[in-house]
DNA sequence: TTTAGGGGTTCCAGCCACGGGAAGGTCAAG
DNA sequence: CTTGACCTTCCCGTGGCTGGAACCCCTAAA
């Protein structure tokens, strides 16, 4: 299968796909023409990684995940460890978003929106508190 | 004031507010042996500049929140669309981010994290639902 | 047979908002 | 006079791609 089918079957753009190989996340083999020929354990380690980047891995992670998939003889608490990280680092983020969602409402709220100069998010960020 | 006690005074590193005067956000003077001189309104700005950074908002709506803030004829409605997008988009990532904490806590919890290679978070990342 | 088009390939540059580090100039204290 | 803490510019690297140029390959139609 060429690059642009594993493209649509995967949902994952050729560019991508292509950049997997350069950080050698995949082997796809290699025609006489010089066009990737990809495999079905190709293809199915793409979709691996793109269901794991979907939930926000990074690419690091999706090495190692990938790695512990491949490895019969893994422990569970490997892969339960690497998730639980990446979970603590989606809270904290998300800790951080509300934070500056809070502030931002309030300050959103209490601005008129209107013709007029006065502005408390200017004279907030400005440092009028 | 030079580089140093104006990192100090507003909490940027030195080499960020290089790379505000880089990009035109300030423009500080110069001494005669090359070191930059710092007006309390270039202070100003960087902590203006600062806590924008903090409320996450983009380099470009920084710039764009400067100009308003200097603006004294500005309408406050200005300043509150561009608050009110980003308010948007940090909803949007919340969204996402819960969308993948919920789908990751629940992995993590099916998973015995033991030493078994048996895991349920590999299982879905595999494509086995 | 030529031509058009839709694949594929490589490589290089750019995105955002800086951070690290090299190589060198400047200044105040001891 | 030396030391060490500043300051300067410059260039490279980050993550995870994306866009584009310049080129090759393959098939089908005129």
């Amino acid at each position: 299968m060429n690059i642009g089918d594993v493209a649509d079957r995967t949902g994952l753009p050729a560019k991508t796909i292509r950049y997997y190989e350069d950080i050698n996340l995949i082997k796809p083999l290699r025609d006489s023409n010089g066009y990737r020929r990809f495999r079905e354990q190709d293809i199915h380690k793409l979709s691996f990684l793109g269901r794991a980047r979907a939930l926000g891995f990074t690419i690091e992670d999706c090495r190692t995940l990938l790695a512990l998939y491949e490895d019969e003889t893994r422990a569970s608490s490997d892969v339960k460890r690497v998730a639980q990280d990446h979970l603590a680092q989606i809270d904290a983020k998300i800790a951080d978003l509300r934070a500056m969602r809070d502030t931002l409402s309030h300050l959103v709220k209490a601005c008129a929106g209107d013709d007029r100069p006065d502005c408390p998010i200017l004279k907030d960020l400005g440092g009028n508190s």
